[in-house]
DNA sequence: CTTGAGTCTGTAGTTGCTACAGACTGTAGC
DNA sequence: GCTACAGTCTGTAGCAACTACAGACTCAAG
C-alpha cells in the first residue's frame, strides 16, 4: 500500500467516503461493468483516482434521479461513446421523465385512496373499519 | 377433480383467472402466510371457494395501493384477529399515506431536474450535452 | 512480532414476485 | 382400456439493485 503513481490515490473504503456510496456498492458496480476495473497494487488492492470518483458519482447522481442500472449503462455508454448524440440523451431523458411522471400520477391516485379512507375512520372501535371496507370491497 | 363439497370450488388457475392475479403469486402468498393454507383434493389439488377470492383481492388491493407485505400482513393481522381496532388501521393508513406523500414528492423533485436539463438540450451533436455536464458536476 | 484495521474473494440474504423442470393427475376422445 | 394433453404439484433459480457476511489475506503502527 505504498503505491504513489500519480496524484492521489484512494482505496475503496475511502471512495465509498468521498462518493457517500456503500463500501459493496462499489465492487457491484464494478462487477455490473459500470465501474471500469480499476488498478490493483501487487497485493491486489483496488487504487482509485479523480476519474474514478467522478464516474462514480455520475452514477450515484443518475441513481438519485431514479434511472435503472440499465438506464445508466445506457447514459454511460453515450459517454465513453466519444460522440456524445446530445438527441440521444435528450430522448433517454425524455422517455424518463415520462416514466417519473407516471410514476408520480400513480402514487397520487394511491394517495387519494387512502386520504379519502383514512379521513372516514372515527378511530373508534366500530366493528366495520371504512379502510379495510375499502380494501375488501 | 370431482369434488363438490358446498358451494363453488375453484382451482388455482381459476382463481388466478377472477382475481386477475399471476398463478405463481397465489402459491407465493400462501407460502408467506398471507393466505391461508387452502383444502386440497385427495391427490392434493388445492380448492379455493369465495372465502379466499375476497382475501385475494384485499391483498391484490393493497398492493396496489403501495403496501409492502409486512404492512398487508398487518392489516390481515387486524382483520383477522376479531376485534377490528380501526384505530390502528387508520394509524397504519396515515403512516403509510405520509410514505407515499414523501415519495411524490421525491419524485417531483426528480421530475424537475429531469424536465429542467432535458429543455436545455438543443437535441443538435454538441459536445457538451446539458444532461450529462448536470450528471457529471 | 503482534495487533488491529483495511482489503480481498465468493456467496447468501433482502423484497416481491415470476418462471422454470420434472413428476404427477384428471379428463376427453377413440 | 389407452393415449394424449392440459392442469397441477413440488422445489428451486432467476430478476433488480444492492447489502452483508465469512474466512483469508495484507499493511502500518507500537
Amino acid at each position: 500500500m505504498t503505491d504513489h503513481v500519480s496524484g492521489k490515490t484512494l482505496q475503496r473504503a475511502e471512495l465509498a467516503r468521498r462518493t457517500g456510496c456503500n463500501l459493496e456498492t462499489i465492487r457491484y458496480y464494478e462487477k455490473t461493468g459500470m465501474m471500469p476495473d480499476p488498478p490493483r497494487t501487487a497485493s491486489g488492492y483496488r487504487v482509485y483516482d479523480e476519474a474514478h470518483v467522478s464516474r462514480l458519482r455520475f452514477i450515484l447522481r443518475a441513481r438519485e434521479l431514479g434511472f435503472s442500472i440499465y438506464g445508466i449503462r445506457g447514459l454511460l455508454d453515450l459517454v465513453d461513446g466519444g460522440t456524445q448524440t446530445c438527441a440521444e440523451v435528450k430522448e433517454r431523458t425524455e422517455r424518463h421523465l415520462a416514466d417519473v411522471r407516471a410514476k408520480i400520477a400513480d402514487l397520487k391516485r394511491i394517495e387519494k385512496v387512502l386520504a379519502g379512507t383514512a379521513a372516514q375512520c372515527s378511530g373508534e372501535e366500530v366493528p366495520e373499519c371504512p379502510v379495510l371496507e375499502a380494501l375488501a370491497s
